[in-house]
DNA sequence: CCTACCGATCGGTAGG
DNA sequence: CCTACCGATCGGTAGG
């Protein structure tokens, strides 16, 4: 039926902007019902329990894919050109949605963690534009191999976001801008 | 009082591992008190609520207090072994006790970052061994100003830590080692 | 430092 | 999909 499809997608999308705000504990079944325009007992036709709510927005909403979808819009001509853009893009996105790593906080905090090996194995995207434009500057890169590549270049990314975060954003200028980051990592990755 | 004293520093070991360990709303002030070996009434003897437990502890254990702390036993002939002796030893740290960062997420989804900037001011530490030698050692290091370092440095391990979280312990061999990941960081970081 | 207790809120169920 | 309700647990207080 569309209605119940169309309930149940309300249900996901209350209980993800609530657990990445509040926490899992700290978003009630009642909250979570009422933002989606229903009550709390209803929801138990749609989920077995709270938790179910949680593994299902965890597997679709994991950070992980949402960046590589962002870094598959990337465009550039040289590897350069690419990288830059790469980190000025990703910096800028995580910045404007903090949410994006919260969930992922909430489920090492509050879950143990237990629901990223499933994560992983249900939706890791088979191709991706980011990797294939890569594979064709190839020959302007140091010989690394492509993954250890990208998760540098992502690690890079939340370093700094979470370095800021670490130190509060007062007092940042002291501790360099993104630009100076951006410099130590492409000499580390470029020819 | 000692008493005093020893009572309040046992509430605030137990709410250290308890908010590490569940988060924020899934320590009760009953199950502290229980693990310091009193009753949860007995408490507001020595706080007056629970979020000013949290405020002290999250001062007190700042994660970022804590690694400059171990940087700051860290020894190293060359720049190059200082600072991969420095990648090794956090590394080694932060997996040994992933509690370190855990502090900061509960603070980060919980408390919405609001203690972030008073745990700075109240106890930045104002001279470090490790910055020290790093200083020491300028000339084998490429023009940058030292904070930006201590930041891609610290940095490098969150990132290289955090995305083994992101994937999962399982599938790391492909997306690299701790060497690989210390190589690429060393080459933008030395002259 | 404790026992005893408060009102509020929690996840979940019964029954329609 | 709702109202009404369950037992359990929460942070915090009174009073000694």
């Amino acid at each position: 039926m569309n209605n119940e499809d169309s309930t149940k997608k309300q249900i996901l999308e209350s209980a993800y902007s609530l657990f990445v705000e509040k926490g899992y504990r700290g978003s009630s079944m009642r909250d979570i019902a009422e933002h989606a325009g229903i009550k709390a007992a209803s929801i138990y036709n749609h989920f077995e329990n709270k938790e179910q709510i949680f593994e299902v927005v965890f597997i679709e909403k994991h950070p992980m894919f949402r960046i590589l979808e962002i870094l598959d819009s990337i465009r550039g001509a040289t590897a350069e050109e690419l990288l830059t853009n790469a980190v000025n893009r990703l910096n800028k996105e995580l910045r404007s949605e903090p949410a994006l790593l919260n969930l992922f906080f909430v489920e090492l905090v509050e879950m143990d963690g237990k629901h990223v090996p499933r994560a992983i194995k249900t939706n890791f995207p088979t191709d991706s534009n980011f990797i294939k434009q890569i594979y064709e500057k190839k020959s302007e890169i140091r010989d690394i191999a492509i993954p250890v590549l990208i998760r540098f270049l992502i690690g890079t990314i939340f370093a700094h976001i979470m370095f800021n975060w670490f130190i509060g954003d007062s007092s940042s200028r002291r501790w360099g801008t993104s630009a100076e980051l951006n410099d130590v990592l492409l000499r580390g990755i470029l020819r």
